[in-house]
DNA sequence: TCTGGGGTCCTAGGACCC
DNA sequence: TCTGGGGTCCTAGGACCC
């Protein structure tokens, strides 16, 4: 058997664990750059406040119900994330358990006798609970898929549930996939709903009884055939082996507002590359290729909200590199092909590919690796990145007016890792 | 005024090789 | 007159996830 463990509302629980007089108070967390809802308290899903909704139109509904909002604040919730999933180590070897998002995590149960199942489970949530503070849901079943759904299943009715539910008999999972609609099964998105739909195929449990073969064709190849293994309970998709290093390392943001100008996305865009560059060197890894790219403003009248399609350039780098001027001179001049005069621009990132161990750097015949004394120069940075006020140590080009900067007008305090920022009590 | 950011995997099709 | 076919590698783009 599997289990995922989920965080509820992961973000908003974390802003009122150091603010205990909000426990009933319907609470909101931002996106980057204040710009929409992307976690919401369960009073505020009752209150109707959608997930994805832009924060500037949902303001007055805000307000009208009391409902309190906060900016992101990474830090804290990367800090209560490692203390979760630690907590989680106290019961389950590492081998067991698979860090799938910030909030989320896999548990192979495997080992644990049926008859223990729901025990061990309710032990698990209730430790978490204790030790951080942070309530969770859990789902158990067969396979990823079908722990998901009793996961979401637990998460309806919680008091019924009390944020757990067991599929351990065929007849439950029956029960459970027909009380779950396609558009809600993890792996099927927007477009394989659509296409469901068409097919008259409406719950999981509709899914579960079509042709294998048919999905080969319909749903993405063998996407779609895993799928339906997985609803029938032949497990396909394993418990992965933890911390693969990534394959890929980008940062990309919303400016705090349009630019015209080249030199303040100069500005941006050497800002980005040095935050990837961190991530990089943290995974101790180095690029060998970049992409960049711009977004230009969309300005539409319409109701839906439709951003325009990245413009994007890339490059191969002439060594793998993490250093950051390396990195920072490339990305100016993509930039510099990329930039039209007058154009208004609301976007830009900076990708990092084909990655490679940084131990094993290619030496490339005519161009000098990155030296020894930069790659102990960038160390010393990050050193007091980390340990200081955050880019504290930052590079010139990064700029110092910062107008672009995003905006973070309702962050709270990271309260677990920063001393100064120590909630106290008086 | 103001609409998130960071990832993964799979496939089709082109390039290239023998 | 007749002008192959099969395999592999790479990439862009599409789908999905939280």
């Amino acid at each position: 058997m599997k289990a995922i463990v989920d965080c509820n509302n992961f973000y908003c629980s974390c802003e009122r664990l150091f603010k205990p007089h909000l426990k009933t108070t319907p609470v909101v967390v931002l996106s980057n750059n204040d710009g929409c809802i992307i976690s919401r308290s369960d009073e505020a899903k009752k209150l109707g406040i959608k997930m994805a909704q832009a924060y500037f139109l949902s303001k007055t509904s805000l307000k009208q119900h009391g409902i309190v909002a906060f900016s992101s604040n990474y830090n804290l919730y990367g800090d209560m994330s490692k203390r979760v999933m630690e907590t989680m180590q106290s019961m389950f070897p590492l081998s067991c358990i698979e860090v799938y998002s910030v909030d989320e995590a896999f548990v192979d149960l495997s080992h644990v006798p049926a008859n223990e199942l729901h025990a061990t489970v309710k032990e698990l949530k209730e430790r978490i609970g204790q030790w951080t503070g942070i309530p969770v849901s859990i789902g158990v079943a067969p396979t990823k898929t079908l722990a998901k759904i009793a996961n979401r299943l637990a998460k309806e009715n919680k008091e019924k549930s009390h944020c757990m539910l067991l599929l351990d008999t065929p007849g439950k999972v029956n029960a459970a996939l027909k009380r779950t609609l396609v558009s809600e099964i993890w792996g099927v998105g927007k477009q394989f709903a659509t296409k469901l739909d068409k097919f008259e195929v409406k719950t999981a449990f509709d899914l579960k009884q079509m042709p294998e073969e048919w999905a080969r064709q319909q749903l993405g190849g063998v996407v779609g055939v895993r799928l339906i293994k997985e609803l029938k309970g032949i497990q396909t998709i394993g418990i992965d082996e933890q911390l693969a290093t990534k394959k890929m390392v980008s940062c990309t943001r919303r400016f705090g507002h349009p630019l015209t100008d080249l030199n303040q996305m100069k500005e941006a865009v050497a800002m980005y590359v040095s935050r990837a560059a961190e991530k990089l060197r943290r995974q101790q890894s180095a690029a060998q290729q970049m992409t960049v790219f711009v977004i230009e403003k969309a300005f539409d009248k319409g109701e839906v909200y439709t951003p325009n399609e990245p413009i994007k350039r890339d490059v191969v780098l002439p060594v793998a590199t993490s250093v950051t001027p390396e990195l920072i001179k490339p990305a100016i001049e993509l930039l510099e092909k990329l930039y039209t005069p007058g154009i208004v621009y609301e976007k830009a990132g900076v990708i990092f590919s084909k990655l490679i161990p940084d131990g094993s750097l290619q030496a490339n015949f005519f161009v000098a690796a990155s030296s020894a004394e930069q790659k102990f120069l960038m160390n010393k940075v990050d050193n007091i990145n980390f340990s200081m006020r955050n880019e504290m140590v930052k590079f010139a080009s990064s700029g110092v007016e910062r107008s672009w900067k995003m905006k973070q007008e309702l962050l709270s305090k990271r309260y677990t890792t920063r001393w100064s920022e120590l909630r106290e009590i008086n």
